[in-house]
DNA sequence: TTCCTTGCAAAACTTTTGCATTAAA
DNA sequence: TTTAATGCAAAAGTTTTGCAAGGAA
């Protein structure tokens, strides 16, 4: 099952649904910010998010903004992503996958999972498991 | 080769011959943080740098640290590491490399390149090439 | 009412920068 | 002496927080 469904005109039907399955009041700018967000797989910084917001003549703050990102990551809707130390990047898609990262213009692009395999990994030191794995692909333009 | 020799009276030397060998003015602030650093393969914060430097009487400003650590970065005598969105954590050992990163403590363990084999991974987009592979293997308790 | 959410501004943090002073070659 | 590095303080950028006002149940 897809989280990203291509009917547009029910996008706000389902991130309703969406909030109200975590038990997130759905706001008018919570659900505003997840219409935006969880429309498709994409990575966007909470000032991308502001300024498009606003842009669309909606009525609201930085501080919400962040405040609903984290709160969506707390609650597993959106992920943070940690690519760059310059600022935080929220991932609409939170099934398991990697990253390509272009690092002259700061693009990210979703490797799927089936894309890489480990035929070796280490084994976590005692007392500790795996969480996650976080593989980014740094990329630069070919030197032809 | 190794770069963390395990003469410890020498290391002064060592890092005078790295800076010399980048063209780089061994200064008495630079020479403190790259004693410090490149003593042993380890992960520190600019802040964590600045705070040993002064228990150790050294005479260093914040901005000399943020400068060095940058300048030696952008020689590849350490790498900058995008770990947590909160800082940025310098890298002493500047071989390939990956990390378990234990979320709970924030502490960081190098992985040998070999211990990880990737038997699959996906081409690199049209016009571009790869750069470089960061792996951070996320690491929690072991809920016994 | 009662509790939660929002907005604003200020604060907190990390990192960078401008500029006068100091140290290195 | 000439050039480059340092320190300080201020600035810049991102994210968080305190608190009064507003909105939902």
């Amino acid at each position: 099952m897809d989280a990203f469904a291509s009917s547009s005109q029910d996008i706000a039907a389902r991130c309703q649904r969406r909030l109200a399955d975590c038990g997130i009041r759905p706001t008018a700018q919570r659900m505003r910010i997840a219409s935006l967000l969880l429309a498709e797989p994409q990575h966007l910084s909470a000032e991308q998010i502001l300024a498009s917001l606003r842009r669309a003549g909606a009525r609201v703050s930085k501080a919400t903004v962040y405040n609903t990102l984290n709160l969506f990551a707390s609650h597993g809707l959106i992920r943070q992503l940690s690519v760059d130390g310059a600022r935080a990047w929220f991932d609409s898609n939170v099934d398991a996958h990697y990253h390509f990262h272009d690092v002259a213009t700061g693009t990210l692009i979703d490797v799927p999972v089936p894309e890489v395999e480990f035929s070796r990994l280490p084994p976590p030191p005692p007392g500790t498991e795996v969480e996650g794995i976080d593989l980014v692909i740094r990329l630069r333009k070919t030197g032809s």
